[in-house]
DNA sequence: ATGCCTAGCTCCGCTAGA
């Protein structure tokens, strides 16, 4: 009785919600009735002037946002403020980094927030630059951390890792998301130390998606694909309760085309 | 078939998303 006194449970959702300023008031409402203790966002489509901070402020939630014009954009919204963050690949040069990546150290725990580039089409300068990034994620986490303590990378990966996480793995067999290319360096991302924390607690079950063409009645059908993760360290995976993905926001009204993954964690107090 | 995909951006169509 007193262990279960001493442990607190921790939520941490992530959701691509595909601009916040036409999802405000779902992510908002997604706050109140869910609750977590971390919320990651990716393509918040907005310049760090214009997010929104206060209606987020008043539901006691602290705010970190990296954006700019148009696409990309994430961020970490928290219970506990940041004890230190930082945005992008330190010391490189790409524009598009500092809109795709964030990391915080909340609860003593460092999460890193990412939006991975689509990359299409398969083949294109963008699909090169794809894959480069997966494995400039892996040096950062060599370069800056160790799979010897708990960490947790979460966001759109914009990859299904497995065939269980497509609808149809023969038909979408080297397609964008889906590409050999894209899987494999997804591994080598994994083998530093990550484990996916879904697959962790669902090994084998089919039809778990995260992202849903908003064409042809997908979400209806669920014919989707699994593209949002939550990674942990051999740590933190310890302290895993459950994973799962949320999908009722998928089904609210004009909704984003992703739906939010969460993570639970058993954490001493 | 009542029914079409949805954002931003700078227009009133285009591009990107996945």
């Amino acid at each position: 009785m007193l262990l279960e006194e001493e442990a607190m449970d921790w939520k941490v959702s992530t959701w691509n919600v595909n601009s916040l300023k036409a999802r405000q008031e779902q992510v908002l409402k997604y706050l109140e009735l869910r609750k977590p203790a971390v919320l990651a966002l990716q393509e918040t489509k907005l310049r760090d002037e214009a997010f929104p901070q206060l209606p987020f402020q008043t539901l006691g939630y602290h705010i970190l946002h990296a954006g700019g014009p148009g696409r990309n954009g994430v961020a970490i919204l928290s219970q506990e403020p940041a004890e230190e963050w930082l945005r992008g690949f330190p010391g490189q040069e790409d524009p598009q980094a500092p809109e795709r990546l964030l990391a915080a150290k909340i609860h003593g725990i460092w999460i890193l927030a990412v939006y991975i580039p689509n990359g299409s089409p398969v083949g294109s300068d963008y699909f090169l630059y794809k894959l480069e990034f997966i494995y400039r994620l892996r040096e950062f986490l060599e370069a800056r951390f160790s799979p010897e303590v708990p960490l947790l990378l979460c966001g759109d990966f914009n990859v299904a890792p497995e065939p269980i996480d497509v609808f149809d793995p023969e038909l979408l067999a080297g397609h964008i998301c889906f590409h050999e290319r894209e899987r494999s360096a997804l591994k080598v991302l994994a083998d530093w130390g990550l484990y996916d924390a879904l697959r962790a607690k669902h090994p084998e079950t089919p039809g778990l998606f995260s992202w849903w063409d908003y064409q042809f009645g997908a979400f209806k059908a669920n014919r989707g694909m699994r593209l949002d993760h939550i990674w942990v360290t051999k740590p933190l995976l310890n302290h895993l309760r459950d994973c799962y993905i949320d999908r009722e926001p998928r089904g609210w009204k004009r909704p984003s085309d992703h739906a939010p993954v969460v993570a639970v964690f058993e954490l001493p107090d």
